[in-house]
DNA sequence: GTTTAAATTAAACGTTTGTTTAACTTTGCT
DNA sequence: AGCAAAGTTAAACAAACGTTTAATTTAAAC
């Protein structure tokens, strides 16, 4: 469990919102300095470099995400539809309240070259695969849930339609409808009409209820 | 209709390959020229510069989505669900055809700061979901289809599901199963997969029959 | 064959990059 | 107060970046 003071976080917050934007190779040590209001040296004195700084926004948010994976696990008095409900809606609150991780994540695991951030973005995946699995498959056994389902698509269909509504948004934000809503607003609609589909998506293919 | 020369069309196929590996700026214009076994000065030559270049990659590629997408939308005689079932396959097709184009494409969108290729990949999904929008409509209105679906968000399933899965090709292909496994029968493999996967949502959610 | 334009090259351009240095200030401890 | 460690700074570093230059070769046209 690392700790970090003040400046160490502020200048992790403002190089995940930069490299979020921008990319990581299309921000400069110097642009997080600035916007950190910290010099250019701190980054190397904390850090050591710019790849171990991205490093260290990955450990910080994903101590997070395993809470988040632990905290799922409980609650083991929930039917499994509604422990599903519950996953959905849970993992749309995470994605849309750490959209700038997010969409680092979404950035870096499509490098090809093999790095500490890839293994960890792709351990990540296999937690939360481990944890969906068998809640499936028991309701499977069970006879709840349609056998044939394949557990680890419709997982990829999760991340995926959250992951693609998330860059969708700066587009639809400029369309006619939504030009005076503010950005809150827009969220909750947003995380609303993600919740009602991907519930009747995933009721319909594993329950044939609707 | 831009004609492209034996020499410029090395550089854009390279150009994409890179891109898509390393991203635009992880990928220098010295990586380019050595790997098309090409002069620098030649970048700059036939394209102006890198951003152009980019632009090159994005226009080569359109031009065929676009002609993917007008293929779509023959075939009248098709029921609506064969329809949507053609729809996902060629997709499918389409998308594992052209890895490198669409891995561009995914890490191009998420950029903040507009700029031509950005407008260039919302055009080209708006066209796709004009052609999809239509054909739901319809069989909504003929009561074939779920009156309640939401067609915006289906299209975000299909377009995110399948990219989700195309970085975890990378992975996937080191599991011990798979090992032994050469690259054009995994493709295959996650073609059939995927296609399975997409075909029996689409159908649950659009007509709950199963 | 001469002329004109296009293609190609190695070298150099000025920036910007990530990182380090060395001097200086602040902090915490005894 | 005095000392050592941690924090902070402006400046400098070499390397890499995208782009341009000016010279040369190739190709096409007349």
């Amino acid at each position: 469990m690392e700790e970090y003071n003040e400046k160490q976080l502020s200048i992790i917050i403002v190089a995940e919102r930069l490299f979020a934007d921008q990319g990581f190779h299309g921000t400069s040590v110097r642009d997080i300095a600035q916007e950190a209001d910290v010099n250019i040296a701190m980054i190397s004195y904390y850090f050591g470099s710019k790849d171990k700084l991205l490093e260290s926004v990955f450990r910080y948010r994903m101590e997070a995400s395993r809470k988040f994976i632990n905290e799922l696990v409980q609650n083991d008095t929930m039917e499994p539809l509604e422990k599903i409900n519950s996953l959905i809606d849970r993992y749309i609150n995470k994605m849309l309240g750490e959209q700038h991780f997010h969409c680092i994540m979404n950035r870096e695991q499509l490098n090809k070259e093999k790095s500490p951030v890839r293994d960890l973005i792709w351990e990540l995946k296999r937690e939360m695969l481990g944890l969906m699995q068998p809640i499936v498959t028991r309701a499977q056994e069970a006879g709840t849930f349609d056998k044939e389902v394949d557990v680890v698509m419709l997982m990829t269909t999760l991340f995926g339609t959250i992951n693609q509504a998330i860059p969708a948004q700066y587009i639809l934000r400029n369309d006619i409808e939504f030009e005076n809503m503010n950005d809150d607003d827009f969220k909750e609609y947003l995380r609303n009409r993600l919740s009602t589909h991907l519930k009747k998506l995933f009721k319909a293919i594993l329950t044939h209820e609707f």
